[in-house]
DNA sequence: CTGATACGATACATCCCGTATCGAATAAGG
DNA sequence: CCTTATTCGATACGGGATGTATCGTATCAG
């Protein structure tokens, strides 16, 4: 939030022209778009200026490149985030959060979040930024839920919940990115099913 | 093999001065210590062509790009690569392929499957082959192994060994490009050891 | 009205890529 | 031995993207 946006408060300093938020939102729209239509790689800053009409130097302004407009475009985009819903057992509504997870791969802020991952791995200032705003979040809610699970008696009292997360949902994160099978409600369940149920046979 | 390589067989057709198998290897290692000193990113084919002392045309000959490259020798560093070696019990050696695992990713081949991964969330060409010559392989003989233990009794006989797989190994994936903690072997038995028991309680 | 800043547009230097081309080197086949 | 095909190092070229700078205009605060 203030790490990969440029001069956030340098026009506080003084009277002047305010920035545009028309404008802000304009890029950030063509800037997502963009990357939908094209993919990450494939657009430039020229291409996300010309179609948000702007000036590039407008754009430098606000973001010090390419993968900071698109993780603002994406945290507004799915901000209005997939909490844990109520559901008819506890332990159901952990897969509904699964599936819904899995419902948001699956569609377009799927492939934003798959470039901004990869773009993160060689941009530390992304990662940490990556962290900050989409995954840690996340898991501090999850880890309230499961905590609460082990008090209610729904799950074994020695699990760990950041464990637990890693379990459920870093095989979401996998398939999202080696493609060795669809990212399908079966999926989840299966992912689900097992990890509540464990492997070993006695 | 030979989707990312040029002109595999094209010098066999006559006869003509034989491509060097010692330039071949000068390039490769040359790639990989330029990769680990300076990171993907940093490096371009000049910096790996002087390292080499080779014209870039020589590289251009052999590879189409910087991640076929390091992908060549990512797979000729790790290939003698980490089987199930027999262990106490059948579940302990899961256990040390893990570890095994998760040394890998510790040391500086951590860093280049790092750098292919996310390259290859942007180039499908690349992504095929970092299945095909990193990922399904050790799927397939971790599935074998799995399906061995069910035959045994080691585990329960509805455990799927693709969700296993998953399950298993996934956690590893996302600490090394999340950075959540340490990809220790603590992590490993913890991760292990949930996955093995389950988290439900009765 | 004045000063400070944003804005669109354009130009610029820099870097990297991928290809082309050159003369010299190297090996296979006749 | 000699022809032929190809590799090799080196260099040049065009194309595209980046990040900065600058100009005249627009917009707002005081």
């Amino acid at each position: 939030m203030e790490l990969e946006r440029k001069h956030e408060g340098a026009q506080t300093t003084g009277g002047g022209r305010p920035r545009s938020p028309r404008i802000h939102q304009a890029i950030l729209k063509s800037a997502a778009d963009l990357v939908l239509e094209s993919g990450f790689r494939a657009i430039s800053m020229d291409d996300i200026a010309a179609r948000a009409k702007v000036g590039r130097m407008t754009i430098y302004r606000r973001w010090c490149n390419k993968a900071a407009i698109i993780m603002d475009a994406f945290v507004a985009r799915v901000d209005p985030g997939t909490l844990f819903v109520p559901a008819r057992t506890y332990t159901e509504s952990i897969r509904l959060q699964m599936r819904s997870m899995a419902k948001v791969f699956r569609g377009k802020d799927g492939a934003l979040i798959r470039a901004l991952l990869a773009e993160a791995q060689f941009d530390p200032r992304l990662a940490a930024e990556l962290r900050d705003r989409w995954t840690m979040p996340r898991r501090k809610m999850a880890i309230a839920y499961f905590q609460q699970g082990i008090k209610d008696g729904f799950l074994r009292p020695d699990v760990d919940p950041d464990a637990m997360i890693d379990i459920l949902y870093a095989p979401l994160y996998y398939r999202l990115q080696m493609g060795t099978g669809p990212l399908s409600d079966a999926y989840v369940d299966e992912i689900f099913d097992h990890a509540m149920k464990g492997f070993r046979k006695s």
